[in-house]
DNA sequence: CGCCAGGTAGGTA
DNA sequence: TACCTACATGGC
C-alpha cells in the first residue's frame, strides 16, 4: 500500500474495498458527494443501487463507482491509482483550494455566507468540455429529471458501450464525430425538441476546434463571446457550460439569476453585489439553496 | 388539463 | 434597450 500526499493536505493511497481496488482520498475537508452530484451540475451521475451510500455513473469513458466513509474521504471502487490520477483528481476538482473559496464566497456578503454554510460543501466538478456544453444546451427550458433522460437517450444512441462490474451496460457521452455521423434526424428522434439543431451545431463547433479556442480564451468573457457563437448557446448556458466544463469559476458575471435567486432565498437582504472571481461558484450554491433547502 | 422547466433566436417598438 | 413569441416535449 503506497502513499502520496499532495500539497493541498490530500491524501490519496491505493487500498482494497469490499473485495476490490479501491482508491482512498482523504483530507478533504467536508466534501459532499451527494449534494456536489445533487445539485444540479451534472447529469450522469446517480445514487448506486448495488452500493447503499455510494453514487455511480460515467464521466471520461470510465464507469465509476464512489461512496464516502466521512464527509473528510472518499474512496473510489475498481480503481487504480493510475486512473484516478488520469481522470478522477481533475474530475472531483482536487486540484482547487476549496476552504479558500468558500472562505472568499463568504466573505463577500453576509446573505452569501448564508448560502456556503448550508451549500459549502459543494464542489464544482470538472466535467468535459464537449459533454458540459451539450448538456446545458439540452437543459434549456427542461425540468432535471427530463435532462438526465434525454443525455442517458443521447448517450445510448451514439456512445460507446462499457459494463459495470456487474455486467450493466452503461455509456460513455458521445464524440463529437460519431453525433455527426448521422443526420440531424436521428437527433430529431430522441425528441430533444427544438435542441436538435443546436446539438449538431455544438458537435460541429466541437469538430471545428471551438472547445479548444475557449479554453485557450485569455478571459472568461473572451472565452463567453466564442461559445456563444455556436448556434443555441446563448447567456445562460454559456455561463454553466463555462462553469462546469472550463473551469471558469467567474462565469456568470450574468446577475440576473443569482439576484432572482438571492430575493427569493433572503427577501432582507441588502447585500446584493456579492459578484467575483468565484461568482459562478456562490451561484451554484444558490441554486442548490433555492431547489433544496429554503425552498420546498 | 395547465403550468412549468438551469433558454435562445428573431422580430418589433 | 426592452419586450414579445415560437420553439418541442414531458414532469408534476
Amino acid at each position: 500500500m503506497k502513499t502520496n500526499c499532495s500539497e493541498m493536505g490530500i491524501c490519496v493511497r491505493q487500498t482494497t474495498e469490499h473485495g476490490m481496488a479501491a482508491v482512498k482520498v482523504s483530507g478533504l475537508s467536508r466534501y459532499s458527494l451527494e449534494k456536489t452530484f445533487d445539485c444540479g451540475q451534472c447529469f450522469r451521475f446517480e445514487p448506486s443501487s448495488v452500493l447503499e451510500g455510494a453514487f455511480e455513473g460515467v464521466a471520461f469513458g470510465r464507469f465509476l463507482r464512489v461512496y464516502q466513509d466521512s464527509p473528510d474521504d472518499m474512496i473510489l471502487l475498481g480503481c487504480t491509482e493510475e486512473e484516478f490520477r488520469d481522470i478522477w483528481y481533475k474530475f472531483f476538482s482536487l486540484h482547487r483550494p476549496w476552504a479558500d473559496i468558500e472562505a472568499d464566497i463568504a466573505a463577500r456578503s453576509d446573505t452569501l455566507a448564508r448560502a456556503a454554510q448550508r451549500a459549502g460543501d459543494i464542489r464544482i466538478l470538472t466535467q468535459d468540455r464537449f459533454e458540459a456544453t451539450v448538456s446545458f444546451i439540452i437543459s434549456q427550458c427542461n425540468n432535471i429529471p427530463r435532462i438526465k433522460g434525454l443525455i442517458r437517450a443521447l448517450c445510448r444512441k451514439y456512445g460507446e458501450c462499457i459494463l459495470t462490474p456487474e455486467g450493466e451496460r452503461v455509456y460513455t457521452f458521445p464524440t463529437p464525430e460519431k453525433i455527426l455521423s448521422m443526420p440531424l434526424s436521428e437527433l430529431t428522434a430522441l425528441k430533444v425538441g427544438y435542441r436538435d439543431k443546436y446539438i449538431y451545431a455544438a458537435a460541429q463547433a466541437a469538430c471545428d476546434g471551438i472547445l479548444d479556442r475557449i479554453s485557450n480564451a485569455p478571459t472568461t468573457a473572451e472565452a463567453e463571446k466564442i461559445i456563444m457563437s455556436i448556434e443555441g448557446v446563448g447567456k445562460k448556458v454559456a455561463a454553466c457550460a463555462l462553469l462546469f466544463g472550463f473551469e471558469r469559476y467567474d462565469a456568470f458575471p450574468v446577475d440576473v439569476w443569482m439576484k432572482r435567486a438571492l430575493a427569493r432565498l433572503f427577501p432582507d437582504a441588502r447585500d446584493m453585489s456579492v459578484f467575483g472571481e468565484y461568482a459562478g461558484v456562490a451561484q451554484q450554491y444558490l441554486f442548490y439553496c433555492e431547489r433544496y433547502i429554503e425552498g420546498k
